[in-house]
RNA sequence: GGCGACGUGGCCAAGUGGCUUAAGGCGUGGGUCUGCAAAACCUAUAUUCAUCGGUUCGAAUCCGAUCGUCGCCUCCA
């Protein structure tokens, strides 16, 4: 299995320290406000690497924090006139409410910062004590000069960037490159007393400490928005290893942009969806199956349109899901011969490639047309083909994906099995036979109003839900 | 200024030296089925991969130049 890995800017075999375990970290939200869609595409394609790791045997545990302390939490919290604690708890909330609708499985552990505070002031500690973290006045700053490997995942030279061109310099730190791990407390801001006086944690110290806490001193996969990978990702490895001497983590990996017009999504732009707003507009299959038709590491550029025909792709792929699960019903009927195996080995093979879901979903595509195929060609075909068939979409295009839910097609199914229907239904064949054509599209009209959809077949007919 | 990514059909997108006479999704034209529709299937939709040169028996894929787009170097997924 290859994974393309930042630090070396190509794919590698993947090698985890202690297989079958795999362990991975994921930065998550500044919980301060509702994540947006582009937020939602690093949650969600990070949420289908754990699973496809799953899927390969391995027994992952898959962390992602929640940022509850920094600069956008107290501005917003000031300006709402609450206090920081209630502004993060109810983005918290929101982004546990959200992730569901999403329908990503929920990380093993979505530590804070808030109470991590002892192993924070632990490792600035260790870094001062090497004298690689120096303190200013109660302000601490990392010595960026003092750790050689600096600018290796993100390939800067630290002699070649653009200093101060976008950022005053602060004159109180010895290179402006370095930057806080502690921050000393202004008036009327949330604090947390320390050796060095009251004070709050620098943003990047958190990951460092939270990981090495949770997963080891070194790591297998860290994950995270392609826009971490300076300074923030940078910063942690400066930290962490400068700590310990070891390797933080092995594998770095970069999730590409969401844009609106070609101009990346977010929050300072106000150019962003929020992940809430679209999933009330569109299934959560349908802004999966968009993610999924590209690759995790290339922009994708969003538009109504894209996630229109996403959704119809959605149709497609439930469509055929219903007739699978109504096929296994029947016990009786003939036996289809069928190569399903061939499929699981082009979807692995495709996954196996840097997580190429855009190919993968061309397999399940491909295998769609397939089955449907052998199902408008056949009559009357055994349980067994369609079992089958099911457990190749559920264990790919369900557990891994997650473009398709069975679950809830499945209650679909039961929930819109009452009389009422069946009745209308009954009429409807009844008004055909009698060749009266005006009264069987008027039922089929109001049932179609209330988001019934009626298939005619040889066999009959039968209905099926309209999707949001 | 430095670093990085990218430019494939009407739209989205995979492929990165011969398996590809370029997957898959959406759209569009034609057909099968149907009272009509829907769904599904069949079929047609890029002699071509930004442009121009080069390497090679062979290039969308490698090299060079040019044009264009985007990101990072500030908080950001």
């Amino acid at each position: 299995m290859l994974v393309y890995n930042t630090l070396r800017n190509r794919k590698e075999e993947f090698v985890p320290i202690n297989p079958p375990n795999v362990t991975m970290y994921v930065c998550g939200p500044t919980i301060y406000d509702y994540f947006h869609i582009g937020n939602g595409r690093t949650f969600v394609m990070s949420d289908i690497i754990r699973r496809y790791l799953i899927y390969k045997g391995y027994n992952v545990k898959f962390v992602m924090n929640l940022t509850d302390v920094d600069d956008k939490i107290i501005r917003k919290a000031v300006q709402e006139g609450v206090s920081t604690k209630e502004l993060t708890l109810r983005y918290e909330k929101a982004f546990m409410d959200d992730i569901k609708i999403f329908k990503m499985k929920p990380a093993d552990l979505y530590p804070k910062a808030t109470e991590h505070m002892q192993e924070i002031e632990d490792l600035i500690e260790k870094l001062e004590n090497k004298g690689i973290a120096y303190n200013v006045d109660g302000n601490i700053f990392y010595d960026v000069g003092k750790f050689k490997g600096y600018g290796k995942l993100s390939g800067k030279k630290t002699d070649e960037l653009e200093i101060g061109s976008r950022v005053d310099i602060n004159e109180e730190k010895r290179n402006p490159l370095d930057f806080s791990v502690w921050k000393k407390s202004k008036e009327g801001e949330p604090f947390w007393e320390s050796k060095w006086g009251n004070g709050r944690p620098g943003w990047h110290i958190e990951c460092s400490a939270m990981s090495m806490k949770h997963l080891g001193e070194t790591i297998d996969i860290h994950a995270g928005g392609n826009d971490l990978i300076f300074p923030h990702h940078e910063n942690e490895i400066a930290q962490s290893e400068a700590a310990t001497g070891k390797d933080f983590a092995h594998y770095w990996m970069h999730f590409g942009f969401l844009n609106i017009d070609k101009q990346k999504m977010s929050k300072s732009l106000s150019n962003f969806f929020t992940a809430r707003d679209i999933l009330t507009q569109y299934p959560a299959e349908a802004l999966r199956l968009l993610f999924v038709q590209s690759h995790y590491r290339s922009p994708l550029n969003f538009s109504k349109e894209l996630i229109e025909s996403a959704k119809k792709g959605t149709e497609k792929l439930n469509n055929l899901s219903m007739l699978i699960l109504k096929g296994i019903e029947n016990k009786n009927g003939n036996i289809i011969e069928y190569n399903f195996q061939k499929y699981f080995n082009l979807f692995s093979e495709a996954m196996d490639d840097d997580f190429n879901t855009s190919q993968a979903t061309g397999v399940i595509f491909d295998f769609i047309r397939d089955i449907n195929r052998i199902i408008s060609e056949n009559e009357n075909i055994n349980f067994s083909f369609y079992e089958d068939a099911f457990n190749f979409l559920n264990s790919t295009a369900n557990n891994v994906l997650g473009i398709i839910d069975f679950d809830e097609l499945r209650t679909v199914e039961k929930d819109e099995d009452d009389a009422w229907i069946v009745e209308q239904i009954e009429a409807r064949t009844k008004a055909k036979l009698d060749k009266n054509w005006q009264l069987a599209d008027e039922i089929r009209d109001v049932l179609s109003d209330k988001g019934i959809i009626l298939e005619d077949s040889k066999n009959g007919t039968t209905y099926k839900k309209k999707l949001i």
